[in-house]
DNA sequence: TAGATTGTTAATCGATTAACAATC
DNA sequence: TAGATTGTTAATCGATTAACAATC
């Protein structure tokens, strides 16, 4: 199978998102184009990035707005149900695991730690915020392959060797350190001071 | 001026944090291959990413620390004082408002708004949800450009379109919504559920 | 001077866009 | 059949990487 580009993977969900809506209305079928545009992409780059993943529509005709919705959700595996562990229950933390959506998407914060005591023992949620020291222990009991961190800077590293040692196999970073990982795990980083710094340069160099 | 791929300026952020943690230290100085290791970006990729901006190393020696640093911040504008409002006062904007690291780079959030009568009044940090009505009259009366967004995806479109018509000139959107705006305004998308949705896939299709 | 390292040009790689045959 | 629209191949664009002359 030929590569496919994240940037493709992160657009399927923009257009699941947007059949999701439509799917409410009237219409059976939509087109390439008229798909694009309410979402902001070239008919032809989205049809480009179907095309990695199958044959979705019908020449002539377009697509079938109920089946290309089914589609990307079982690519995304968006029916499946994931069990994750967040780490570091501070503001950011809190918010993720009320983010609402995650579970509509089978994404399910299961288990929050944190290694401060005046955190500990706090309802967030459904969920009582763990001490970090049986880490390791639920993780393992629960088979958990995905680990949020919502940590400050220092001490991440060891954390995630840490969470390495115990079989996880996907962490999303949001703090901002370059970690250091085997291959066979994935990462990905969400920057947030990146973010807004990007769009304060862009505010004033455009 | 070349244009400069957005991926350099995300990084020269990456490259600016470092230098400021090794600047503790007893180095003057740093290679490219160095820094570059430091935060996985190869050596001669972030030559480029410098180039884009001028010369800021010495040959046969490396880079400066101190000097890097100021250079970049000053790139960044990390050093100029920016003042946002935020909309949106649920989980997520509260830990915005509260996101350590932000005053340091200059980004001062420094209104908050919301539509809910049960979170207007409240205290986020230092600030008080004010009423979404007031919106217009206090972006124009403090000259604000900059607007984070962290509602529920209904009605964004209408609130962006309140937004541009008194002079917003940039837009953090955390709503998973494509959004409409004159060529004059800039618009960073931060699409959360798209993140983990990716770093899933990752995760099953490695 | 010899070794190290920059800044930059050229080559490569990968993603986006254009064009169009296939076909509903 | 004529018009519309897909799926895909080829062309373009842009970003990353390699190579190396300049020079500290």
């Amino acid at each position: 199978m030929k590569k496919i580009p994240l940037a493709t993977i992160q657009r399927l969900l923009v257009y699941y998102r947007h059949l999701n809506i439509i799917a409410e209305g009237d219409e059976e079928v939509i087109s390439s184009s008229k798909l694009g545009e309410a979402v902001g992409v070239p008919s032809t780059q989205l049809r480009k990035d179907l095309s990695y993943f199958g044959e979705f529509g019908c020449k002539g005709v377009g697509y079938n707005i109920n089946d290309l919705k089914e589609c990307l959700a079982k690519i995304l595996t968006l029916n499946k149900n994931r069990d994750l562990v967040l780490i570091g229950a501070g503001n950011l933390g809190r918010a993720l695991v009320n983010f609402p959506g995650f579970r509509k998407m089978g994404i399910n914060i299961v288990e929050v730690f944190d290694n401060d005591l005046d955190n500990i023992g706090n309802i967030i949620g459904e969920l009582t915020v763990k001490n970090i020291k049986d880490l390791e222990r639920i993780i393992v009991d629960r088979g958990i392959k995905t680990a949020i961190l919502t940590t400050p800077r220092e001490g991440v590293q060891s954390l995630v060797d840490r969470l390495v040692k115990v079989g996880i196999k996907a962490i999303w970073n949001f703090a901002p350190v370059p970690l250091k990982l085997p291959d066979d795990v994935v990462v990905y980083y969400e920057d947030l001071s990146s973010s807004i710094v990007t769009l304060m340069y862009l505010l004033y160099n455009t």
